[in-house]
DNA sequence: ATAACGATATAGACACCGTCAAGTTTTATA
DNA sequence: TATAAAACTTGACGGTGTCTATATCGTTAT
């Protein structure tokens, strides 16, 4: 057991949960691009390679952040899709703007966690997949309902996966957009999702 | 003026030129995450600070690459746009396909292109942004002719940049899923964006 | 109680990286 | 032909991730 008194002890007695959450926060302060390991280390005040005994490497890490990040985010997709005062439409609408918002207000942590940095080239963990996947699938699952109560506009076949691909697509989209710089305008966010909310619903 | 002969001058003769044409071909071949203006010097076979006198920086060069890439892309969709042989839903369904394509065929210039290496943080220079925006507004244009044919679902007003940014989102998401590596089947792709299609277009 | 051991933390070193400053060589200009 | 400008060079600095070898602590077995 450590206390306060402790703090100068030779060994820190929970490192790794430290390194995980000081480096979630540098990570929304500042960035991924100015995240480093050695910084990390000098913040959380323990040598630059301390952190090798938690992590593997630098992208060992970082799937750890975004591990948490995919919890976050399932989360919330569940609870909208499971709120009792809200229709179907008023589901699918919330699901869009949640989606977005949650990219729009944790930028970094979005980016990391759908950026190139991890799943390119097989950098992502076990843990990591463990934790997006079914993320991943309950989006599926909410297309299929919606496709069931034709909320959505198509011209005949259904296909839940291919369809929650495309409207994942979307929402992926948009929050790029605006997270990479390039839609500067961030005042419009909720205006774009409610035209992408109206062309995808089935106005027959 | 140069001939094989003087390769080893000291003064190279196009180096602005050669640097670009290599660094995309390094792009290409490697990522941008491995592309680095001192591997860039050595196989141009120069010193590391050559690029220096024609590029401000590794941004700018990053730049100057990107550049051409959205002439590229807006001669790309000019193209199929104008084709006199294609109905305005081929035209639609085109635009779809020869988006994400292009980002399939090019990944890394893509990334680049649309990447917050670029747009993030005020790094764009003006040469870019000229050539980019054009393309950006033809999209624009593209999706306004859409709606006044009625090609498109929606359920009464219509706004043409909201529209646009919607589809742009949409085709820019899936691109984004496929280069990061998120979605890992390729072969999907063509099947995605058919019912991107599908689920756009006004089925009445 | 103490010896041994594994987990944890450390400093040193290496190979990269972008880029700044100062100096050299070539070309263009007056 | 003298001078200035453009192109190119080497040297250096501070930064990065991570490998290796070493030191310390906590725990467990004798």
């Amino acid at each position: 057991m450590r206390n306060e008194s402790e703090k100068l002890s030779y060994h820190h007695g929970d490192l790794r949960t430290t390194l995980l959450n000081v480096a979630g926060e540098m990570l929304h302060e500042s960035g991924i691009e100015t995240l480093s390991l050695r910084k990390l280390a000098a913040r959380v005040g323990v040598s630059r390679t301390a952190p090798y005994h938690h992590f593997k490497d630098k992208n060992a890490l970082l799937c750890g952040i975004a591990e948490s990040g995919f919890e976050k985010l399932h989360t919330m997709n569940s609870a909208s899709f499971n709120a009792s005062e809200l229709s179907t439409k008023q589901k699918f609408s919330t699901f869009i703007h949640d989606y977005v918002n949650f990219a729009k207000n944790n930028p970094e942590l979005y980016e990391l966690m759908f950026g190139r940095t991890i799943w390119k080239q097989e950098n992502s963990t076990e843990e990591l997949r463990d934790a997006a996947y079914p993320c991943f699938q309950y989006q599926v699952n909410m297309t299929r309902v919606w496709q069931q109560q034709k909320l959505l506009n198509h011209s005949g076949k259904d296909n839940a996966l291919r369809a929650s691909q495309v409207l994942w697509g979307t929402v992926h989209g948009i929050a790029k957009l605006f997270i990479d710089g390039i839609y500067t305008e961030v005042s419009h966010v909720e205006e774009i999702c409610d035209h992408a909310v109206d062309m995808f619903l089935n106005h027959q």
